[in-house]
RNA sequence: GGGCGAGUGGCGAAAUUGGUAAACGCACAACACUUAAAAUGUUGCCCUAUUUUUAGGUUGAGGGUUCAAGUCCCUCCUCGCCCACCA
């Protein structure tokens, strides 16, 4: 046998599933989606952590086309956006020109791997032929009012020169360069996702979502419902009123003042009945120059001010009550003011505390039997439900009785309602910004914002020689007269592009589908034509959706994962889908940090490259080590010497085909093939259960005692192979050939175990006397109780410990354990 | 502050879901092969005592339930991730 060689067997082997078509067996009935979420190409290029999910994928699709199913497996750019541009600017080369050459790095590097892509079915956002639809879903959005104009302040990053959505922050800082955040006046495109907010957080509990807990957990805490109550406070002596918006209604009789915040409205409805108007003016102004960050980290200091000459009246208690400015209280939630109990909100307590407010207790804790009651208020607001107290007619009541009362006395006499509340904003859309899908909008003064048709999509991006961000609030297209001036779609009249363009995420809404509608193509790799309507795609994404397997990273729970999940719920709503959602398992990937345990980066000099590695051990070797390192959803660290371990395992499956016969040794076929089966079982499941590191250490297992052997049976050698080669391809493939097959290993059929192999006929047996285990016996798997107890005190270890003491039980579980208690 | 998750050898980890803790691998050590090294093979490798055997201890700390706890319950400690003035 000649030595295991990867370097001459990989490439060999890609180029023959390549050439042979092997794994895009598209017709068979049963049918598997599995998606990775695909890379934007940096300049970078990949390290060793990048393929880890993709090496999952992998495993996967090929566990899957070996059970017999269609796998449709694709990957491709997601080539829009900041890091992109960034990179360009950077090194001073056009964007365009920069995504194909760092999309050609990545092409190299993951084609290594021998992954089964059907690069087919490559597709790139920033690809006039992708963006057109990106477009087109942009305008349908348009035309059923869920892209709208808005004025409201914005974030504004200073450094990218661009506005970014609340998704795109990361502690008030911008989650791409660090920069401060700042809050700006500016004109944008808003896509409406809180109209969706309510099937956004349903359907995660009710559509079968096989998700992670974990991130099901993060998309119900983004998109922050409560259930509250909207009601208004009325200024004394004036027509005007606040509504205020609350969760915990029942402690309204505590409410001892109230806040708005320094964007409300009524302040500059009511300012002549405001005495001290210019304070007033004076910490509007500083309030507005904070930033976010500073926002958050004075959060501990609460300041505001009363607005002297203003009474409001509490409509419960119909007391006098002084109202506040206080930048606490966000502009932007609820109702942008708030009702203040002291005695029942932390802020609000500390907000009182500080200018000498009242604390009114309204709700108590239940009495319990032990508890000492010291009577004594405790430094600080008691935020739980409990028992109301000096609260008139409510007093008494629990909470939540009072509650609902106070919410149905408010709805009678016109007061208030019932209001749901989300925390999740709307979808600031527009980037100021050159590389991204052009927003296809003209604005016509006379017919306003208008359409462009259909039929002139892609509006492409035009060339640009200069294509850095002006930082004046608009993108560079806006300099560029030519494109910018237009004639109105409508009327024919001189009209102006929309200059500002998508964000990053807006090519991964549904790039998804992009793969399906390649599919119906027959044009040849590399060119995109996916024409309209999309109702001619319909066939295709009955056929494959929903995504039956979709593997990333966390980063992209709160962001793509709720973009692509709105914008899918938006195409269920026209009838371009059938599936309510459209990623149905969802796993996501432990990050693989550097060997020194730091993130791994440029700058802590961590970073290894894949290549380097598969050079040097074999892309078999790099993957069967990505899977084995621990669990797949974990942190783990890198080890070269760990890529060596899984080398060593493979150049010791390899030696196994010198000990290959097909003469019956019965005694050691039987030990093995049991072994096997029991193998086939477990990575079987663990494969099911993305559990490869145990699948793996369990396929170790059984080669260690097949070394012990002196021969091995083709047969069992042959299904081996098959276990062994979602990990291992290449040596997989390279070995089932040289037992004489003219087709490849992946167009077998996946084992199935035999249960009677699998079950053992002696056992080691556990016996322990008090809980301690004293002695082992081997017994026949199914021996009785009876029998088990005779062999296990006819033992010496067990006589030791059992003599002259009383026997007071035995319990005897079949196949576990044997505990004898004496006393 | 809120939510989620995790703490097991020198390291990555495993444990049939309440039943022999440390499988499998990495690193390390000794030996064999070699002039030597690498590679490979064999053996050892949680702690303490001891004589190969054996006994005791051990899953972040403490308590509880149980014949039996890494696993279930309570209290506490530490770490990681996400969100964070959301009324």
């Amino acid at each position: 046998m000649e030595k295991y060689d990867p370097q001459k067997i990989e490439l060999k082997w890609q180029e023959y599933w390549d050439k042979n078509r092997t794994y895009k067996n598209y017709n068979r009935e049963k049918r598997f989606y599995v998606l990775d979420m695909f890379p934007y190409p940096s300049g970078e290029g990949l390290h060793v952590g990048h393929p880890k999910g993709y090496i999952a994928t992998d495993v996967f699709a090929r566990f899957k086309i070996l059970q017999g199913y269609s796998v449709l497996h694709p990957m491709g750019f997601d080539s829009f956006g900041l890091p992109a541009e960034n990179y360009a600017i950077k090194n001073k080369i056009h964007p365009k020109i920069a995504v194909e050459k760092n999309i050609a790095t990545y092409q190299k590097q993951l084609k290594a791997f021998g992954f089964t892509y059907d690069w087919e079915r490559e597709i790139i956002t920033s690809d006039p032929e992708y963006y057109k639809w990106t477009q087109w879903i942009f305008l349908k959005m348009f035309e059923k009012g869920l892209a709208y104009e808005s004025n409201e302040p914005v974030n504004w990053c200073p450094s990218c020169k661009t506005v970014l959505a609340n998704e795109d922050l990361e502690k008030g800082s911008c989650e791409r360069c660090g920069s401060r955040i700042v809050q700006k006046k500016l004109r944008q495109w808003v896509l409406k996702m809180t109209a969706y907010a309510d099937r956004l957080l349903y359907d995660l509990d009710n559509e079968n979502l096989n998700w992670e807990e974990m991130i099901k957990e993060q998309q119900r805490n983004w998109i922050g419902r409560s259930e509250g109550v909207q009601f208004e406070i009325k200024i004394k002596n004036s027509e005007e009123k606040i509504e205020v918006y609350t969760t915990r209604l029942d402690t309204v009789f505590g409410m001892t003042y109230a806040v708005v915040a320094p964007e409300h409205p009524i302040l500059e409805r009511i300012k002549d009945g405001i005495k001290n108007f210019s304070e007033i003016k004076r910490y509007l102004i500083q309030a507005q120059n904070k930033t976010e960050l500073e926002r958050m980290e004075l959060q501990k200091e609460k300041t505001g001010v009363k607005l002297e000459g203003i009474t409001a009246i509490n409509p419960f208690t119909k007391e006098d009550i002084p109202l506040f400015v206080a930048d606490y209280v966000l502009g932007f939630y609820g109702t942008g003011a708030v009702m203040a109990v002291p005695a029942h909100d932390e802020r609000d307590f500390e907000f009182a505390r500080k200018h000498n407010l009242p604390v009114k207790e309204v709700v108590k804790k239940p009495e319990t039997k032990n508890e000492k009651n010291s009577g004594e208020k405790t430094d600080g607001a008691f935020t739980e439900d409990g028992i109301l107290a000096s609260s008139g007619e409510y007093s008494r009541l629990t909470s939540e009785n009072a509650r609902g009362k106070m919410a149905e006395w408010l709805e009678k006499n016109n007061l208030g309602r019932k209001k749901v509340n989300y925390k999740m904003r709307d979808w600031v859309f527009s980037r100021q910004r050159y590389w991204g899908e052009p927003i296809p909008i003209v604005h016509c003064e006379k017919c306003g914002t208008v359409a462009v048709p259909e039929n002139e999509l892609p509006l492409k991006l035009p060339e640009v020689k200069s294509y850095e961000p002006t930082g004046t609030g608009e993108s560079p297209l806006a300099n560029i007269s030519e494109w910018v001036n237009t004639k109105c779609p409508k009327c024919g009249g001189s009209a102006k592009r929309e200059t500002n363009t998508m964000p990053q995420w807006a090519g991964s809404c549904w790039y998804y589908l992009a793969y399906l509608m390649r599919g119906v193509s027959n044009l040849p790799a590399g060119q995109m034509n996916l024409q309209f309507p999309i109702s001619s795609y319909k066939g295709e994404f009955d056929r494959w959706l929903p995504v039956d397997l979709y593997i990333g990273g966390i980063e992209h729970a709160t962001r793509h994962l709720l973009y692509a999940r709105f914008w899918h719920k938006f195409l269920y709503d026209l009838g371009v889908v059938s599936k309510k959602e459209p990623f149905k398992r969802l796993i996501h990937v432990g990050l693989v940090s550097g060997e020194d345990g730091r993130k791994m980066s440029k700058r802590w000099g961590n970073v290894v490259n894949p290549d380097d590695v598969i050079s040097e051990f074999g892309a078999d070797a790099m993957r069967l080590f990505e899977m084995f390192m621990g669990p797949f959803t974990q942190e783990v660290h890198w080890s070269t010497a760990g890529v060596n371990g899984s080398r060593r395992f493979l150049e010791r499956v390899w030696k196994l085909q010198d000990k290959i016969t097909n003469r019956k040794t019965e005694v050691a076929r039987k030990k093995i093939e049991k072994l096997l089966h029991k193998t086939i079982k477990k990575v079987t499941e663990d494969i099911e259960n993305f559990r490869f590191n145990t699948a793996i250490s369990q396929l170790m297992i059984l080669i260690n005692e097949i070394e012990k052997e002196k021969e091995l049976q083709t047969a069992d050698c042959e299904l081996l192979i098959i276990i062994l080669s979602p990990f291992a391809p290449h040596i997989a493939e390279e070995m089932w050939f040289h037992l004489g097959h003219k087709e490849s290993v992946f167009l077998q059929k996946w084992p199935r175990h035999d249960p009677a192999l699998t079950k053992d006929e002696k056992i080691n047996l556990a016996v322990q006397v008090n809980g301690k285990v004293r002695d082992i016996m081997a017994v026949d798997a199914d021996i009785s109780e009876d029998e088990a107890g005779k062999s296990a005190f006819a033992r010496e270890k067990i006589k030791k410990w059992t003599a002259g003491k009383e026997i007071k039980q035995v319990i005897y579980i079949p196949g576990r354990i044997m505990n004898i208690v004496v006393g």
